[in-house]
RNA sequence: GGGCGAGUGGUGGAAUGGCAGACACGCAAGACUUAGGAUCUUGUGCCGCAAGGCUUGCGGGUUCAACUCCCGCCUCGCCCA
């Protein structure tokens, strides 16, 4: 028996045996909890264990319409979550309650992006099996969002680190292969010397290691790559049909792509007065400036310019070249590229013919010119780049003007600085007196007629390497062969495991190299012994299409499941960290493209909606400095303590009330007390009012029959519907959703109604704020729904519509401003036209008295909010 | 250097061009208590005893009205150089 406690009396009585009902699980019947002390220690995890076997996240794939696919990034299983992970995983989780309270079928399944460095760069250290820490890791996790209440439909989690998923990620390899877009190639590479390995450029921030900060070398080396940049154009103009991704994030990917228009001119390179062979006869440049070609008085070569060697063979300058090429590559490409550092260059010997005015003008190799721009030559027109003028002006190369500005009065003598913007031609040849736009059509045409060059547009975006020297990440599915060379590994030969005993020591080869059961293969072509490739994959590649997994995470007879995935694809709503905005993001839409026009998939971009969420700073204890809370900057807070301390639910309204979600926010520990409180009053008030909202029937209030004090509560209850809904639809905006709510809360306790209505109105605001609560504080939603006599999960029920004629009143308070400034308010009718609410304002015995003798210009009125009087002061006598 | 974003009380933050500071945190005073780090009440942008004045990084502009739009500047963050 449970009972209720009587406000008047404060005696107790016999509840109702309202939970008691067969339609709840046996486990939930007479369970709920009566007490005055919110017990949320109690409460939680029972309704844990209810939407689980209830399986209310589970997806029915067969019924795809009205569907939601709702995403979240899948984590990287580090040693446990801190309250900084969980603003994503918490605001996935109540846009998928919204979602399914909306009616949606929804699909929410997570995974584990399980391979990567820190598992084993902590084998190394403690010995600890990379596989056995990442599993570890995976199922504290999986507590803890569990003890957060975050559901996912658990039967699809996919882990990258397990054979069943990396055979898969080997199959796709082997289709890339198959397709011409996985290559292996010589090229030079980022090495970090502290991960003993290469990273792609997306992992290069700032010339240093994204993940361990040790500054990055150039090395040469033969690796695997994905041919991104056959997709460079697709990949920028596809964006544009992504209205659902925030602005910040298409930039920054166009930005990275970096496509730029311009032309090609190839500079014959002058022969050797002795005649002697040289490895090409011209040099190739990209500029986007070929207007300025006049103006070019020399030309610079990257240091690892191809056959920059043979080029300068035998040459007096030859010794001082190589020196220099050999130094430069140890600097790192920020200290390169960086504008404020010395330029560095040598004389090559050689020169160059310009072929627009037959030129010869001499070849330099600069440390400023980086292979990844152009080919790796630029023609340098100091007159008109700001590099190129410091290089010249270094080296007391000449510099000629070619481009004049509007007033054509540019003089070289008074230049500080070239002049880089467009302008008038000037000592161009032919071409001289043309704007820069015209000048470069004309010339890129001349160039392209005289078979010198042409139209030519350049992209900034390089192909993504993909190999790694390191042990935990799905091996690359390649056997070589010293016949057949490079074969791949057939399909019925995957998955290529991983072995399990393997000394992890970094050395800058694969661990895999020392692990001979694994080396050693027999050709799959000729059956000789061979020997298996030892790089294993970025862990990007896993990443890049887990979200098609998800559709058939057991399916062991092919990766995707193209049916189901053409159903539920692309993804309605994913949800992650804005620090993926190049990297995951852009591979990922590479695979998607990649799959769909191999006939994989029907659809091109994984992802209609995206919305990142800002990160989750703490201040540090040592320095007061603001850091994002990480691990390695010790400013982490577990949710484990403050789950125990507060519950699930308060720790999840914090993180949604901290801020507006798409920004960074600073965790207050203190803050916490607020949506303690707010969940604690809301608790007592049921709890005290219990006798009230048991013995009213749960009919609509009428709204005729209501006195003002419930007509108040009832247009307050329907206004916050409104708002919270549409904080919910649009941006997510949980942080105003939740103040909302603790208004309609302040309401329900102010409420002091005794009409007729003042059951019905109460107790209609008591069921909406739980709804209304449902998706943010969904363990004490279903309790209270439950006590309330409800038979089914508040899951269940349908989220509630404003009803337009509670949002009605009958008299407004108007703002009454003189020039602008609030002077009075008075109180109108409501929905009263402009002219009577002027009539009504002049006539109003305190504004007058306010106005005294001053003129009124004229009234503005915004009908139903402000009267704006515009008055000239009379003069005082 | 270019592009994007941000700058509002002691703090986190609210405001379709229309009453700046919603909602919280913190703080202060009081109530209830053996006690309070529970709970409740009241107050809380700044200056001023007050009347009143001032106030959204700084300086201009548009407007009856600007946190919001425009121009210039400063600071911070991100991306690209």
């Amino acid at each position: 028996m449970f009972y209720g406690i009587n406000k008047n009396s404060g005696r107790l009585y016999p509840l109702p045996d309202q939970c008691n009902s067969a339609a709840w699980p046996r486990s939930l019947r007479g369970s709920s909890i009566m007490q005055e002390k919110y017990p949320f220690a109690e409460i939680e995890p029972k309704w844990q264990s209810y939407w689980e076997t209830a399986g209310l996240f589970k997806a029915d794939l067969d019924r795809s319409q009205h569907k939601y696919y709702c995403l979240m990034m899948f984590p990287y299983p580090s040693a446990a979550l801190h309250v900084g992970h969980g603003r994503n995983y918490i605001l996935g989780d109540a846009v998928a309650r919204y979602k399914i309270m909306r009616g949606y079928n929804v699909l929410t399944p997570m995974g584990w992006d399980a391979f990567g460095l820190p598992a084993e760069n902590a084998a190394i250290k403690t010995g600890d099996h990379p596989r056995v820490a990442t599993l570890r890791n995976i199922a504290t996790m999986k507590r803890q969002l569990r003890s957060w209440g975050v559901c996912y439909d658990w039967d699809r989690e996919v882990t990258a680190c397990l054979p069943d998923y990396y055979k898969w990620t080997q199959w796709l390899f082997l289709k890339f292969y198959e397709k011409g877009l996985a290559y292996k190639a010589h090229a030079p590479v980022n090495w970090c010397p502290s991960c003993a390995t290469v990273l792609a450029n997306e992992m290069v921030i700032d010339g240093r290691c994204e993940r361990c900060e040790s500054e990055v070398i150039d090395k040469h080396l033969e690796q695997w790559f994905f041919k991104i940049t056959d997709y460079s154009q697709r990949l920028l103009d596809d964006m544009q049909q992504l209205p659902g991704w925030p602005e910040r994030v298409k930039t920054m990917q166009a930005n990275w792509i970096g496509r730029s228009e311009g032309a090609q001119v190839a500079f014959k390179l002058q022969p050797r007065e002795n005649r002697a062979p040289d490895p090409c006869d011209e040099i190739h440049c990209f500029t986007t400036r070929v207007d300025t070609i006049f103006g070019c008085t020399y030309m610079v070569l990257a240091p690892e310019y191809p056959h920059l060697a043979q080029l300068v063979q035998g040459l007096p300058q030859e010794r001082e070249v190589l020196e220099f090429v050999r130094h430069a590559g140890r600097l790192s490409s920020k200290e390169r590229l960086a504008d404020a550092s010395d330029k560095h260059g040598v004389f090559t010997g050689r020169h160059v013919i310009n072929p627009f005015n037959g030129e010869a003008i001499p070849l330099w190799v600069g440390d400023y010119v980086i292979m990844s721009y152009g080919a790796g030559a630029v023609m340098a027109v100091p007159a008109h780049d700001a590099r190129d003028w410091s290089f010249a002006r270094k080296y007391k190369l000449p510099i000629r003007l070619s481009i004049s500005d509007a007033g054509a009065d540019l003089r070289l003598e008074d230049m500080a600085a070239a002049f880089c913007e467009d302008g008038i031609t000037v000592d161009s040849g032919e071409f001289s007196g043309l704007s820069s736009a015209e000048a470069r059509q004309r010339m890129t045409e001349h160039a392209a007629a005289q078979g010198f060059g042409g139209a030519r547009v350049n992209f900034r975006l390089r192909d993504w390497l993909i190999s790694r020297q390191r042990y935990w990440g799905t091996p690359i599915p390649i056997i070589y062969c010293d016949d057949c060379g490079p074969v791949p590994v057939p399909e019925k030969d995957l998955p290529v495991l991983l072995p399990e005993n393997v000394e992890f020591r970094p050395t800058g080869e694969s661990p895999l190299a020392r692990a001979p059961e694994f080396l050693n293969a027999k050709c799959p072509q000729c059956g000789k012994p061979a020997r298996r490739e030892i790089d294993t994959m970025d862990t990007f590649v896993d990443s890049s299409w887990y979200y098609l997994r998800y559709l058939s995470p057991h399916d062991d007879q092919q990766a995707i499941d193209s049916a189901v995935c053409n159903r539920w694809l692309p993804v309605d709503q994913y949800i992650g960290g804005v620090e993926h905005a190049i990297l995951h993001l852009l591979y990922a839409r590479f695979f998607t493209k990649a799959l769909h026009d191999m006939g994989l998939i029907g659809f091109d971009e994984p992802f209609a909606n995206l919305f990142t969420q800002g990160m989750i700073c703490k201040r540090s204890e040592k320095d007061g400095q603001l850091y994002k809370m990480s691990k390695s900057k010790g400013n982490v807070v577990s949710p484990d303590e403050l789950i125990r301390e507060y519950g699930a639910d308060t720790v999840r309204l914090y993180t949604l009330f901290i801020g507006p979600p798409e920004k960074d926010a600073e965790w207050n520990d203190q803050g916490i007390e607020g949506a303690s409180r707010f969940l604690r009053r809301l608790w007592r008030n049921v709890y005290h009012n219990l006798n009230r909202l048991q013995e009213t029937d749960n009919v609509p209030p009428q709204i005729e029959q209501m006195q003002p004090a419930e007509r108040e509560l009832y247009r307050k209850t329907h206004q916050v519907i409104a708002k919270v809904t549409a904080d919910l639809e649009g941006a997510f905006h949980f942080n105003t959703a939740i103040a909302q709510v603790m208004e309609l809360l302040n309401a329900i306790e102010a409420f002091d109604g005794s009409g007729p209505q003042a059951g019905p109105a109460y107790r209609h605001a008591v069921e909406i704020i739980i709804k209304l609560l449902a998706p943010l504080a969904p363990h004490v939603a279903e309790e209270l729904w439950q006590l309330l006599g409800h038979k089914s999960g508040v899951l269940r029920t349908n989220w509630p519509e404003p009803d337009p004629q509670a949002l009605e009143q009958d008299q407004v308070q108007v703002a009454v401003q003189f020039n602008g400034k609030l002077r009075a308010r008075i109180v109108l009718a409501a929905g009263l036209g402009r002219e009577e609410a002027e009539q009504a304002v002049r006539q109003d015995e305190n504004i007058r008295q306010l106005l005294g003798n001053d003129e009124i210009v004229k009234i503005i009125v915004v009908p139903d909010r402000l009267i704006n009087i515009v008055i000239r002061p009379c003069k005082k006598p």
